[in-house]
RNA sequence: GUCUCGUUAGCUCAGCUGGUAGAGCACGUCACUUUUAAUGAUGUGGCCGAUGGUUCGAAUCCAUCACGGGACACCA
């Protein structure tokens, strides 16, 4: 949809709206008599959850008010009601929503009716002080002696029933999602949670939290095309990291043994449901452990999250049940059969596996390895049934680029994914330390790169040269955080566990295109 | 990138067998001291996403473009 209009910023300015321009004739106006419109301070002294709370008994006062009791709120006006000599306005900060009655007699001379009939609005921040008192419906509301206006809103608000529910506006203008939508602020409350839960998890298991780099000379550790921009002072080009893996592994090299960053990483690919230009992810090494070590502790992760979160570990996505008490593990091969149903004599066999794949309408290269054809029979036949969360083991080592080949069978690595309500949340594996192995996959990457393909990774020679001094055996993970985030919510776009998603500019907002 | 649906008042939406715009909320005015999407009366408000085309006439039909939603493809 194409917004030029006034409460989305476009072509024209906000102060040309009718409405807009209403409500500044009152700021005018109110500065006249001689009252700030932005004031400086409040006097609040308690939050409406916990007035609420507090004040609780109130119900079961005989005459259902407490006098010798006083507050003062602030909030932002939600709702009025004005009715001749007196009104309820409903007013909400970030803990709650409460109802206040204002009667014209209970403030001072003359303020009802010049100053709040006619210049306070919905929308606009005011502080309120009074009783606490219930109404004769039954609501525990507050009694006000005191009104003062805080901050005036020139701008109005969305219709107060529907609210705002154009999702392009309400991404480009969070902030009016977040003032008309309440229920969004708790979205972001559980991912604020996760991330401060996850860093807790890793630290009080020893973990070390670092920041690497997140303008990389050579864009490495996944295969995905970079954002380029440019360091004047070193005249150099640099890249906005696609992944922390090059570097959280040089510390590993010395000596750190376990260690975690969280952090943002950036793709310069295609947007969707499930993919932002910037995601967050947490990456973790742990030096002396393998793969197995990483199952064990992904699985106490999540029972600690839960724990915290307070989550039934029975948990809806969509039209799924996920039960985060049953944690599966199975090497690939076996849930082509076991989940996939694909007869077991086919999924050994690359030319079973091809007319099978033909049969069921699905096109693939001919040319594929015995590996990736089993890669695609897990996509699509087992990856969308694994609803409760999965552990996916013994990938084929030519899907496996970065993982380390299992010491007894060197067509498989030491690998897994792990799956929750049919997507992938997790990805770790044993690291590969040989350098030399580590040379030569780079090498292979450099000539796919020079083929065409522009996601394949670039040599990484100071990589190499780390590797060469040692790197003790160590396991490694990766875990998307929206994703997770997008799961505990019960979200399925990652733009709705995304306070700013990247959007495309509005025509107005079109820059250094002459410049191409 | 492909397909598909959408874009009309500040917001939520009607109007789409072509005859130059409608509702509710919001806003203005009036009434109302226990309402809660308050109510009643009354009024203001729109270059119908942009540009072209067809037509006597386009919000409506056609084309292109912009932005968004959904699905598919790729990826995390």
């Amino acid at each position: 949809m194409s917004r030029k209009k006034t409460i989305t910023t476009g072509e024209t300015m906000i102060f040309d709206n009718k409405f807009v321009q209403q409500k500044m004739q009152k700021v005018q106006t109110l500065k006249e008599l001689g009252i700030n419109p932005y004031a400086n301070h409040s006097d609040r002294n308690t939050t409406i959850s916990k007035y609420l709370n507090v004040n609780a008994d109130i119900h079961h006062k005989e005459d259902k008010r407490d006098e010798k009791r006083h507050y003062i709120v602030s909030g932002r006006i939600k709702l009025l009601r004005i009715m001749g000599k007196a009104s309820f306005i409903n007013i909400e900060d970030e803990s709650g929503n409460l109802q206040i009655y204002v009667a014209r007699d209970n403030l001072p001379e003359g303020f009802y009716n010049t100053i709040f009939k006619k210049h306070i609005e919905v929308g606009d921040i005011v502080e309120v002080g009074g009783y606490p008192f219930v109404t004769g419906k039954g609501e525990l509301s507050l009694h006000a002696d005191s009104l003062k206006l805080l901050t005036k809103a020139i701008a109005p608000l969305p219709e107060k029933f529907h609210g705002i529910t154009d999702k392009e506006a309400r991404y480009r203008q969070r902030y009016l999602d977040l003032i008309m939508n309440s229920e969004v602020r708790k979205t972001f409350q559980i991912r604020s949670r996760v991330i401060s839960l996850t860093r807790r998890f890793f630290e009080d298991k020893g973990f070390l939290e670092v920041e690497t780099p997140m303008m990389h000379p050579i864009a490495g550790g996944a295969n995905a095309k970079p954002f380029v921009t440019h360091h004047n002072a070193l005249g150099v080009d640099r890249y906005l990291r696609i992944a922390p893996e090059l570097y959280l592994k040089r510390l590993i090299v010395g000596g750190f043994e376990a260690i975690f960053e969280i952090n943002r990483n950036f793709r310069n690919e295609g947007m969707d449901a499930t993919h932002n230009p910037e995601f967050t992810s947490i990456e973790f090494y742990w030096a002396y452990k393998t793969y197995k070590d990483l199952i064990a502790i992904t699985k106490e992760y999540f029972e600690y999250l839960f724990d915290h979160l307070d989550l039934p570990t029975y948990l809806p996505y969509g039209d799924m049940e996920v039960n985060f008490n049953n944690f599966r593990e199975i090497p690939l091969i076996k849930s082509l059969s076991e989940i996939g149903g694909i007869d077991e004599s086919i999924v050994n066999d690359k030319e079973k596996i091809l007319a099978f794949l033909k049969e069921k309408g699905i096109e693939v290269e001919s040319s594929l390895t015995l590996g990736q054809l089993q890669g695609e029979l897990f996509d699509e036949f087992v990856e969308e049934k694994l609803i409760d969360p999965t552990f996916i083991t013994e990938y084929p080592v030519d899907i496996s680029p970065l993982a380390r080949r299992d010491d007894e069978n060197p067509a498989i690595t030491e690998r897994f994914e792990l799956f929750i309500a049919g997507r992938e949340i997790a990805n770790a594996f044993s690291e590969l330390n040989d350098p030399i192995d580590q040379y030569e996959r780079f090498k292979a990457q450099v000539e796919a790169k020079d083929a065409g393909d522009d996601e394949a990774h670039e040599m990484d020679e100071d990589f190499v040269n780390a590797l060469s001094y040692g790197m003790a055996p160590t396991a490694g993970q990766g875990i998307g955080i929206d994703r997770l985030v997008m799961l505990l919510t019960n979200e399925h776009s990652i733009r709705d566990v995304l306070l700013f998603p990247a959007m495309k500019p509005l025509s107005s907002e079109h820059q250094n295109e002459d410049e191409e």
